[in-house]
DNA sequence: CAGCATCCGCTTTGATACTG
DNA sequence: CAGTATCAAAGCGGATGCTG
């Protein structure tokens, strides 16, 4: 919370959103919508109970988040971005991209959620072929089962599970993170322990756009 | 420099320049290019000389940057980015247009160094007539001259001065600053301190692009 | 249970002083 | 110039307890 006290726009930026699980907690908002403080703390694994409800206040106080006591049947107070705190989409998105090529080596001991594929997926995949029908993909490699959808050339995600999918793709996250940002194809996804059932044709329509500029191989 | 554990790559980004100071160090890197130890740290008011020297060796450990021995006449170690560090200016940017709406309220006792100016300034403007001659509009507003050059429709940017500038522009930091994000136009800027000397078209040429959607009004 | 607040030990940071 | 050394203060992580 300590100002960097700089007339710079990063430094003021990083003033609001700099201090250490402050992003994390706009990624989780950003992929799971509004949300109650126990799922928060669900998908911020090694978040100090209190920390949590720190930066929720300041949060608050900055005007990214709003908390708002949802009626019954929930029945509990729902924290939300607002429009500021979604502008914040951007910068998860840069820092993802840069941060994405440090996946290629998963660190052993490493938590997973499903859920945190969401944005990459987003980022990463398009509809090739917009004027076809609509197509679901049902997604099992972590913890929660999750969907790709695609309507109207969009491609959407969102966590559940469809009684007739077109496709499952099953395996493990670090296979299918390679796959989903195009850095391997179908057939090497296979050799590394991934299950795919379907027509290929399906997933053709959702090939990764610029894998070499996402995902460039820097030298060094 | 303590992981999130997560596998995830907005969590692995953060994991490496998350820490405090650790972007703007980079900034200076950025828009200074190859620098001394000294003049980072000049760049960097409030930073401890010993979380510096912490920051410049996890920085090289991870790859971001690499120092180098230069021979005389410099004679002395140059702290530059590697190309991965260089693929870091998405982040900053997408970090200073989020924060650059909340340089409209200074705040009292902030720091202003005039080349913190240089990467919203690439970021913004647009040669809008890249067949024209090539312009130079000497910037006077902070510690140290800027100059702001177009070629072939690219502008850069610069500290130094020049013999023969097409226009000069002088004024406080908040008004310069309103003023080359398109908050406001020259005639309003006048009325907020700043002086211009030149043609009026010359500045014309650089119309801040999109200023709506680089500063979107937002209600909360 | 959901949503915190409190306490405590450890780590990181900030400020200053000092050195080759 | 380019750092290292020192130390107090702040921030963080983990456990636990309290309240509706």
């Amino acid at each position: 919370v300590r100002s960097y006290r700089q007339y710079c726009a990063v430094a003021k930026g990083l003033d609001v959103v700099g201090d250490r699980w402050t992003l994390l907690i706009v990624r989780e908002l950003l992929t799971r919508g509004p949300s109650r403080y126990t799922d928060l703390r669900n998908g911020l694994p090694g978040i100090a109970t209190n920390l949590l409800a720190d930066r929720l206040r300041e949060l608050e106080r900055a005007g990214i988040l709003e908390s708002e006591v949802a009626p019954p049947p929930i029945a509990t107070t729902l924290f939300r971005l607002t429009r500021r705190g979604h502008e914040l989409e951007p910068v998860l998105h840069a820092i993802g991209r840069w941060g994405g090529q440090l996946l290629a080596q998963p660190a052993e001991g490493d938590t997973f959620q499903t859920h945190w594929l969401a944005l990459p997926l987003r980022l990463h995949l398009r509809d090739q072929n917009p004027e076809g029908p609509p197509i679901t993909i049902q997604l099992r490699t972590g913890d929660e089962p999750m969907l790709i959808e695609t309507a109207d050339g969009a491609v959407t995600t969102r966590t559940g599970t469809a009684a007739d999918p077109d496709a499952v793709l099953e395996g493990p996250p670090e296979t299918v993170v390679a796959l989903l940002t195009g850095q391997v194809g179908l057939t090497d996804a296979r050799a590394r322990g991934l299950t795919y059932q379907g027509d290929p044709e399906v997933f053709r329509r959702l090939q990764p756009r610029s894998s070499l500029a996402s995902f460039p191989r820097t030298a060094k």
